[in-house]
DNA sequence: CTGTTAGCGCTTTCAC
DNA sequence: GTGAAAGCGCTAACAG
């Protein structure tokens, strides 16, 4: 019914050794052998069976990538990226890898189940994207599984994300969330802030603690008390960002600034703000974080930290595709760039 | 080396057989040997392999998911509802599918380079997201595709896209881009204008065609000519809507009112506006398509028409899976709904 | 309910 | 440069 290799070769009048030798090319074939090959597979129509191909040659042409949430231009952005780069030659038939992206909610249970079933499909390389859940026992998971991931031969990518344990063999490329996040509250106090609400993401987010670290490093250093309450945490959506900034001012009506923890969240401040009578920035300041393309057409424009995402998809992408050299230690560091726009202002009473 | 069904077999004091039944759960086994074997799999921490399987079966739990581009959010938030449709009982092993996201580019090569590598899968479903490329030769060699992969048992579910040949058996949930497009422009006739620029998208595209008919059908209904300078052709994205605004009010200053190809190229569209010193909707309206999360954020907030992206994707994503009864004819058609915001208001001479 | 027996379709030494 | 043969690891009849 369904045509196999030695369909092929038996048309084309040589072995299936032959006929798999030129579907793959890694092997010395004469010109007029592999024409033949061709034109039969060409006449017959046939399609290389993945599933056999992977299972005699125990690789296959799948990388996974994990993601929070794909609808979130922050993870399509770096999920496109990769993909671009893990086609091409270097791999098996045809060159071509297929992306399996794998939604994981942020849920440690989904990021490990879909972790195994990578493992189950000899995934050639799996990236992880987006910031990790801090609890010890998903972290200690997480790791011995990148851990067996490695020596099947996977090779693990972290893209924005810290590094995982140096045994894991997991190369990171990491974003400095607490440096972008010090730099932003160091411009809106350079302008003269000092009674600033914070919108933080999810606790128990590396991505959240990082950059909440960064705001209240630059307090201190500016001597700034870092009142609790000026301090919300919620999902990084617009919704919560509206909710936290209500709330933010119900607890401080005073408030000359909102620094959020993304820029999805910044947008729904502004909303709250707007919805409050509030004008940005002349009574009050918004801040966002990542820049996605969105946040230039904010009215006023989001003064934000453009993280370079496409970039950092593509050299993950790279890497795991072993098409870069692997950073010193294995671990880089991605700085933001500071992107100061219309949404930050002096504050009302200076 | 790497652990093996045998090797389970062989530790739980059962025939490989019996494993294979207990991890897929499909076969009636005692409890008590399940157990055992369960316990075997822990101690051994083995992971099936899904090639082996996926050979043996003659099938895959792996759903293609085409789109035009990840990470633009009208891809990605129908990625991500297919997705979430995916997992759950009623495949093999565990029940989990995995998502196979392809990003075509809108290419039509890579569209059917695409299909033929998940025809070399074997996937068990293939969602083809989003508008069309209109070309003849292009369409029927993917109608070809279409048909050896339903041949293969391979589900074809059509996105946000216009059915196939019926012979494909691939099932559409089409988007109503013309009524859309209709009723978003006799929204601004109402209004009073008469005098509207048409940002369209790239030619050839099914989605670009069908929302420019729907426009040109409000105009032609309402007696207004259809003057051909007033519509420019553009990429999908928010630089093609600022340079095509540009260029319409070159050509015609006096416009009152923009009409985009969708939500990206409206925001792109605003910002022209704005740089030229003209007010929304003040000066001029501006509408949009699809309704994408941020186009509330807008300000104005945009008038668009919503397409029920997520719904859509879900659904497709149960048919795939066999999920969802299949729509009378394999065809639904999914109407948008005009969403009237701030963007749009009466012209300025009203 | 469980074991036995054949393959699934391809890759890959190892010879020639 | 090409062929022969031995599996890769699993599933699915078919018995029992």
């Amino acid at each position: 019914m369904t045509v196999t290799l030695a369909d092929v070769a038996a048309r084309a009048q040589v072995s299936p050794a032959t006929v798999s030798r030129v579907l793959n090319g890694n092997y010395p074939v004469a010109a007029s052998t592999r024409e033949r090959v061709l034109r039969a597979v060409d006449d017959l129509d046939y399609v290389l069976n993945g599933p056999a191909s992977a299972l005699a040659a125990a690789t296959s042409d799948l990388v996974g990538i994990l993601v929070n949430d794909i609808a979130d231009p922050f993870f399509g952005i770096m999920a496109g990226a990769i993909q671009s780069e893990i086609g091409g030659p270097g791999g098996r038939a045809g060159g071509e890898r297929l992306a399996v992206v794998c939604n994981t909610g942020g849920s440690p249970e989904r990021e490990l189940t879909y972790l195994t079933l990578l493992q189950r499909q000899r995934a050639a390389a799996v990236v992880l994207t987006g910031g990790a859940v801090e609890n010890t026992a998903h972290a200690t998971a997480v790791a011995t599984k990148l851990r067996k991931l490695g020596e099947a031969g996977t090779r693990v990518v972290l893209c924005g994300r810290p590094p995982a344990p140096a045994d894991t063999d997991a190369v990171a490329l990491t974003f400095d969330n607490r440096g972008g996040g010090r730099e932003l509250t160091e411009h809106l106090i350079g302008l003269g802030h000092r009674r600033m609400g914070y919108i933080a993401g999810p606790e128990e987010r590396t991505t959240t603690r990082h950059r909440l670290e960064g705001h209240r490093d630059a307090l201190t250093a500016h001597g700034i008390a870092d009142e609790p309450a000026r301090t919300v945490h919620g999902r990084y959506d617009r919704r919560a960002g509206y909710e936290a900034t209500i709330e933010l001012l119900r607890r401080e009506p005073d408030l000359t600034a909102v620094v959020a923890a993304n820029d999805t969240v910044a947008l729904g401040a502004c909303a709250a703000l707007r919805d409050s009578g509030l004008r940005i920035p002349d009574d009050v300041s918004v801040a966002g974080f990542d820049d996605l393309p969105f946040s230039i057409d904010a009215v006023p424009a989001l003064t934000t930290v453009r993280l370079p995402l496409a970039d950092a998809g593509a050299r993950a992408g790279r890497i795991a595709m072993g098409r870069e050299e692997v950073p010193p230690g294995g671990i880089a560091t991605i700085r933001g760039e500071l992107m100061v726009r219309g949404s930050t202002g002096v504050p009302k009473g200076a």
